[in-house]
DNA sequence: CTCGTTTATCAACGTCCGTTGACTTCTAAT
DNA sequence: ATTAGAAGTCAACGGACGTTGATAAACGAG
């Protein structure tokens, strides 16, 4: 035990509050979580959230960020690219504190999580699949490659459709993927 | 100017808040939309959305409540069920008043909009499909379909993702519509 | 121990919302 | 014209919520 706590006591609150806001917001949505839930389920005052993230919107913002790593194209297979895009994606949306569940599950209430979300799926994707198409055919091709990932995601974690429940993993994978690489290598149409 | 109006005074504002009510649950949602914001929007007193349909839940209900007249997919070629049955939803939901977008928006704060959802994406569509596949296939198959289905509807009604928005009905229908082609008719992975 | 700073508690304010009930106005049949 | 019932108006209640400020407790440096 040669070191044991050197983090301020505000710092550990701080965190406290932030994992269960990300936690309540995950699995309710921005609207349907009140600032006294976030603070009892971490044991603490409500006046602390304001405190330490200012308002409602502020811990909101901060239990929603979160850095997409998305991995380098470039290093993948030409033919494997949309698999790979497919297990990134359901690995993210399975670990709860990751930020992205969060949005998924507030985009269509919280003016910031719409934001984020579009900010994902057309810039950062896009920018992506740019270093193996051409820039031009990148936008239309990032939409449609989003359209696929986030229905997965819509019927997987909020409707939870019990067949795309159901599926492993691998089966998504497989069959997603597939669609994404038409998507990405593909002919587009007129 | 024969007849001029036999409805009851009555029906006619009771239409007025259901219309006003599809508008609003529509564009924003179940949560952000008062039952003060319906009654403005119609020229009416809030306290006669509470007469007319008991609650909010109530009134929502009734501006959820939609028949998905799923075409007969055996009437339709084997190898355009895909495109049909895009062009069957892009046209649902682009009129305003089809239950189907109020759903749309709703659905992950409303417990109703959700169950209502799940009904058709996992029931309706399945059953539609084992007109053309095996029983047991029938629902997974279902379940790819809705995911592709619901994540157009996300990006282009709710997201507005760009590209997504600005690629017209009939590159959606092909594009869209051969991956459910595959979805349906295709092989499953194991 | 003392004292200034950080951290936490508590009660309350102001607002907004769904809903209610008392009351007025309109309508139509006798 | 009278009157019963339907339709509409209005103010208010009760509760939940985000946020605040005053105050107390815990802490660390001197």
């Amino acid at each position: 035990m040669a070191e044991k706590t050197r983090t301020p006591k505000s710092a550990r609150t701080r965190a406290a509050l932030l994992e269960a806001a990300r936690e309540l917001f995950a699995e309710r949505g921005y609207v349907k979580v009140t600032v006294r839930d976030i603070a009892a389920k971490a044991g603490i005052d409500p006046a602390m959230v304001i405190r330490y993230f200012g308002s409602k919107d502020g811990i909101f913002a901060d239990a929603a960020e979160f850095n997409l790593e998305l991995p380098d194209l470039r290093g993948v297979a030409r033919n494997s690219i949309g698999e790979a895009l497919t297990r990134h994606f359901l690995s993210i949306w399975d670990s709860p504190d990751a930020g992205l569940p969060v949005l998924l599950r507030s985009a269509s209430t919280n003016e910031l999580a719409n934001a984020r979300m579009r900010e994902i799926f057309n810039k950062q994707i896009r920018t992506a699949l740019e270093a193996i198409a051409g820039p031009d055919e990148a936008e239309q091709r990032a939409g449609l490659v989003s359209s696929q990932l986030l229905g997965l995601a819509v019927c997987r974690y909020v409707l939870k459709l019990p067949p795309v429940v159901r599926m492993s993993k691998e089966q998504l994978v497989k069959t997603i993927g597939k669609t994404l690489q038409q998507y990405i290598t593909g002919r587009l149409p007129r």
